[in-house]
RNA sequence: GUCCCCAUCGUCUAGCCAGGUCUAGGACUCCAGCCUUUCAAGCUGGCAACACGGGUUCAAAUCCCGUUGGGGACACCA
């Protein structure tokens, strides 16, 4: 298998990027780029597409937020070009003629109803349908004989009857299959039109593509576009059939249906239900493709891209028995075939998420910032631009808050942080508990209001030594107090901790949050 | 239905090709404990798998056969 390695990724233009699509990508990008080779993206539309421009954004749009890039292909050019399938139907035509013509094709004339009786009556007889080749056109005279019958006819292909198609597939190994087991395939239709395997084994031949990587629905495909490209003359490019993503349903057109299902799953459901979360408070639109089996989910969330790319290598690949943390370079230079799974593999959000939280934690906090931004922005909870006291508290915010910030959009929990103190929300929950119920709770609250308007030092060791007296002084625990303090600055009952929480409020919004809880809580006793 | 592919903890996987070092290793989840002002994190410990049945062999997760289960392909879809 001489020449240069040239991969493609070819997906069909349908208006969104699939997790188990973006599998298959990523490893046909890793196996090129490891080994100086060219990665190229062909997009096997047809003709009747409508709207091609607005069904290939989000896939060119994932590929490149992943920093998966093609050498050829559209907006990149190429020397293989066209590299959209439907305008390469001269080449396809042409081929099918050729296979006619070196007896490896034929001319049929059968219809639709006659193919289907013989269908129906190999099932009743329980054996495999092998077309009778009744209708087939064995000379001009015939086609011409059929035509004038008022027939239509296609091109199938001339399968062999006998022997045997063996092929080495580099994950899977050998792989044997009777040609008797292949039907007499359709390659060109009625309208002059070819079909999709003529077409896919004359691209990866004139793209000179010597790696066909792709996923395992395919295999079965293999013998027919080997016999093709033989027929051709071609020479066979490596076959590699990666295993499923086992996502909850195939790879198939996702429907309403489908999603139902996959959010049974309690995982993804939760997976999902935290991304709709932050769409809705960053006002991000959420239509039918806002789920995680899709690329474009993962963007707007805020997940980092090499953080998917770090989990979906792994998802039918590894190195060894246990490094799990790869940047998109550390995985060009160790990726190989041979260590691709034949397992299906299925996706896992809990793992996902703490790639994610890995990746993330791994950045500095300069970069965090910049990350959380667009969110706050979204939300409007900062002003537009954003001042520099604003980012300055989301660099604070986003230091307290560590790890706790898994995904860029979960900035948007700590939003109390950024709201004008007098429309702080109160969780009822944590009010009642923390404030209402413990009888003390406002007359601690209302006394230790007063310390921390006179604490010298604003800032957290302060606060806390502060505190810590507050409650000696008292003889009472810390916990009788803290609680009532954080419901009341923050109206959550979680949070970070209290004294960084208190020193980045700051002393004026700290104390009018209490002013407010106070009053609140008068009003409700 | 026919053909093809696949099968290690709940999940992702290592080990399998070159059988012994595997009372099967790692990671995620889960459980318990520690830490602790809440949450998250962290630390310690724990539960948990070679689908089943035969065979080959001194020895099988590893090799062979069968069974079962799962997936895929069998279109004038891609």
């Amino acid at each position: 298998m001489p020449g240069p390695i040239r991969t493609r990724f070819a997906p069909s233009p349908t208006g969104y990027l699939h997790i188990g699509g973006v599998r298959t990508a990523l490893f046909n990008w890793l196996f090129a780029r490891g080994r100086g080779g060219a990665f190229v993206l062909r997009i096997d539309d047809t003709d009747v597409e409508r709207n091609l421009e607005e069904a290939l954004q989000p896939i060119v749009d994932g590929l490149r937020w992943l920093g998966v890039d093609w050498d050829e292909g559209p907006g990149a050019g190429g020397d293989h070009g066209p590299y959209f399938q439907s305008q390469r139907a001269d080449s396809h035509r042409a081929a099918a003629a050729r296979l006619v013509e070196r007896g490896h094709a034929y001319w049929d004339y059968a219809t639709p109803e006659e193919l289907a009786a013989e269908r129906e009556t190999a099932r009743t007889q329980g054996r495999r349908f092998l077309y009778s080749r009744r209708f087939r056109a064995e000379t001009p005279a015939d086609r011409e004989r059929f035509e004038a019958e008022g027939r239509s006819g296609v091109v199938r292909l001339l399968m062999p009857r006998e022997g045997t198609c063996r092929f080495t597939d580099a994950v899977r190994g050998e792989v044997e299959v009777e040609w008797a087991a292949e039907q007499d395939h359709v390659i060109q239709r009625g309208d002059g039109s070819c079909l999709y395997h003529l077409a896919s084994a004359v691209d990866d031949h004139q793209m000179a593509i010597s790696h066909v990587i792709r996923a395992e629905e395919h295999l079965s495909n293999t013998p027919r576009q080997i016999f093709i490209m033989e027929s051709l003359g071609y020479e066979l490019p490596v076959f590699a059939h990666l295993p499923f993503v086992a996502e909850p349903g195939s790879s198939k057109k996702l429907s309403k249906r489908k999603l139902a299902r996959y959010l049974q799953h309690d995982d993804f459901r939760a997976l999902a239900e935290r991304g709709e979360s932050i769409a809705r408070t960053a006002g991000i639109e959420v239509d039918d493709t806002f789920n995680p089996v899709i690329v474009d989910f993962y963007r707007k969330v805020g997940f980092l891209p090499e953080a998917l790319v770090n989990y979906l290598a792994l998802l039918g690949w590894s190195l060894d028995d246990k490094t799990e943390d790869f940047t998109p370079d550390e995985l060009v230079q160790s990726f190989s075939l041979e260590r691709v799974n034949r397992a299906p593999a299925s996706l896992d959000p809990q793992k996902l998420l703490v790639f994610q939280g890995r990746h993330m934690a791994a950045r500095p906090v300069e970069e965090r910032v910049e990350l959380t931004l667009p969110f706050l922005r979204l939300a409007e909870l900062v002003a537009e631009p954003p001042s520099e006291a604003e980012v300055d508290r989301l660099r604070r915010v986003v230091e307290a808050a560590g790890d706790r910030i898994v995904v860029a959009g979960d900035i948007l929990d700590y939003a109390d942080f950024f709201l004008p103190d007098h429309e702080l929300p109160y969780d009822e929950k944590a009010f009642e508990k923390r404030l209402v119920k413990p009888e003390e709770a406002g007359d601690l609250l209302r006394r230790f209001r007063i310390e921390l308007g006179e604490v010298e030092a604003f800032d957290a060791v302060a606060l806390e030594r502060g505190m810590r007296a507050f409650t000696e002084a008292r003889g009472i625990k810390l916990g009788q107090i803290i609680h009532a303090v954080r419901v009341a600055v923050t109206g959550k009952a979680v949070g970070f901790g209290m004294f960084e929480t208190l020193e980045i409020l700051g002393r004026e919004s700290c104390l009018a949050r209490i002013d407010r809880a106070l009053a609140e809580l008068e009003a409700r006793r």
